[in-house]
RNA sequence: GGAGAGGUGGCUGAGCGGUCGAAAGCGCUCCCCUGCUAAGGGAGUAUACCCCCCAACGGGGUAUCGAGGGUUCGAAUCCCUCCCUCUCCGCCA
């Protein structure tokens, strides 16, 4: 959600981002600054007669007190038509304050200046590329292959129990995956982020908090029930943390890590993108998340990103980074980076961390405010990234790191938590 | 799930139909006093929004005492619904 006063002001600039971002309809903006114009006024009008009232009733008070009854009753007779007025306004303000509300929900966060105009991945700029591709041998297998001949990963029996996309870990790939996240975890809290275990459940204010709702809510697994939603990343429950909350001055950056499982629809997905590890409909992922003050905003995006990049470095994986241009990078982020691993078997790339800033996006939804140094409130702003997300990540090993015989070598920061240097067949 | 108690400002806690956005204490900020390890005095200290020029300063107004609705000229205070917390019982990793 935009400040309203900021779309006053860069009515022109708003727009422009939208039409980078392929939205249709930028007129809306239009609509919401008409909508807010009516708004305002019927504010003014309606605490006017709000105003007119508490008078008289404060008056009533006063000649009550002093047994002045009958004057009292005077003024009484006076305050129903004035009722009638009020209430009439009220509805009228409620209609254009929800509708007000609704079209600023619709607007999407303005890209930065430094983000690649365009209207899909074909757009996006190869910000960077590192480690070598090699080319697969003969014998080295996709990863699917390999884990089913293995035994290591079960998605007949995932989908028996429970359905496609929901696949079992077996043995030593199940391990494999706790200890990344072991090693994911730790690296983080070596970088100064605080751990933090989030509810896998989360309500309906959580998710529109963070811009689930209304854009995507069709991503969600959903309890009726209860209602609740699935947390389809760790980013919804960990970012509303501080939801409603004024952060004490000196208190940001505020950064946590929290590994969750996902939960993700991914409804009409197919074919080669589904096949294996490449997109499932749970997955582990160890989610960064940072509240930082405005002006650092940019540079904590940077920060952000060598990070996860780090984290590939470390575990020697092939990967390349993208500046995701206007059209391919959401409705929430007015910047973000892609990391991609190289699958050698599929000669393809496949994403394992989306680096985003959300600016003052997500956190004006929330009400998710700092203490600044003139001791004024103020939106602070958010960011996050994968840190990084598991199946590709596994996938990439079992591929890269795959023998002729079938082993996998353990990546050399891992074997600690894995206890051995070669995963057997 | 059953029975009871309760939800007030950063915290503790009063208020139970009018002068209450809310006593008092604690905490915090600023100032004064005091040279000594601690204390005294004074002032200030919720949030959002609207208007006064969408600037600053300042001023005016509205709303908010868990949420929503109702009664009333007037509600933190009365009534209804919902949510949450605590205690006891039940169940349970």
């Amino acid at each position: 959600m935009l400040d309203v006063t900021y779309i006053r002001d860069n009515t022109e600039r708003v727009k422009e981002g939208m039409r980078n971002k392929g939205e249709d309809h930028p007129e809306i903006v239009d609509q919401l600054l008409e909508v807010d114009e009516k708004w305002r006024s019927m504010v003014k009008q309606t605490d006017d007669l709000r105003n007119d009232s508490n008078m008289k009733a404060q008056k009533i008070g006063r000649l009550m007190g002093e047994g002045r009854k009958e004057e009292a009753r005077e003024i009484i007779k006076h305050t129903s038509t004035l009722k009638e007025e009020i209430k009439e306004k009220e509805e009228q303000l409620e209609f254009l304050k929800e509708q007000r509300k609704e079209l600023l929900l619709r607007i999407p966060n303005v890209p930065h200046d430094s983000v690649p105009v365009g209207h899909s991945e074909e757009d996006n700029e190869l910000f960077k590329t590192w480690g070598t591709l090699a080319e697969a041998a003969e014998w080295q297998r996709p990863h699917w292959e390999l884990v089913k001949e293995q035994g290591w990963i079960d998605f007949e029996r995932g989908a028996k129990v429970t359905g496609a996309g929901f696949p079992f870990y077996i043995g030593p790939v199940a391990k494999l995956q706790r200890a990344l996240v072991n090693y994911f975890l730790n690296r983080a809290g070596e970088r100064g982020y605080t751990e933090i275990q989030a509810p896998y459940f989360v309500n309906e204010d959580s998710a529109r908090g963070t811009g689930q709702i209304p854009d995507k809510e069709d991503m969600m697994y959903e309890i009726p029930r209860d209602e609740l939603f699935a947390i389809p990343t760790a980013e919804v429950p960990v970012t509303n943390f501080h939801r409603d909350e004024i952060i004490s001055r000196g208190q940001l950056p505020l950064y946590y890590v929290a590994y969750t499982p996902c939960w993700r629809r991914e409804a009409g997905s197919y074919g080669k993108d589904v096949r294996g590890l490449n997109r499932l409909h749970q997955f582990d992922k160890v989610e960064l998340v940072k509240m930082v003050h405005p002006d650092t905003a940019y540079e904590e995006l940077e920060s952000l990103r060598l990070y996860a990049e780090s984290l590939l470095e470390e575990l020697d994986i092939p990967y390349r980074t993208l500046l995701m241009c206007t059209g391919d990078m959401g409705f929430t982020q007015s910047k973000k980076y892609d990391l991609e691993v190289w699958s050698p078997a599929q000669k393809r790339w496949l994403e394992v961390s989306s680096c985003s800033n959300f600016g003052s996006f997500q956190a004006r939804r929330m009400m998710l405010r700092f203490r600044n140094d003139e001791e004024d409130t103020e939106i602070l702003h958010t960011l996050n990234g994968s840190g990084l997300a598991l199946p590709r990540v596994v996938a990439a090993i079992l591929e890269i790191y795959q023998q002729e015989d079938g082993s996998v070598v353990v990546p050399d920061v891992l074997q600690p938590f894995m206890g051995s240097e070669v995963i057997q067949p």
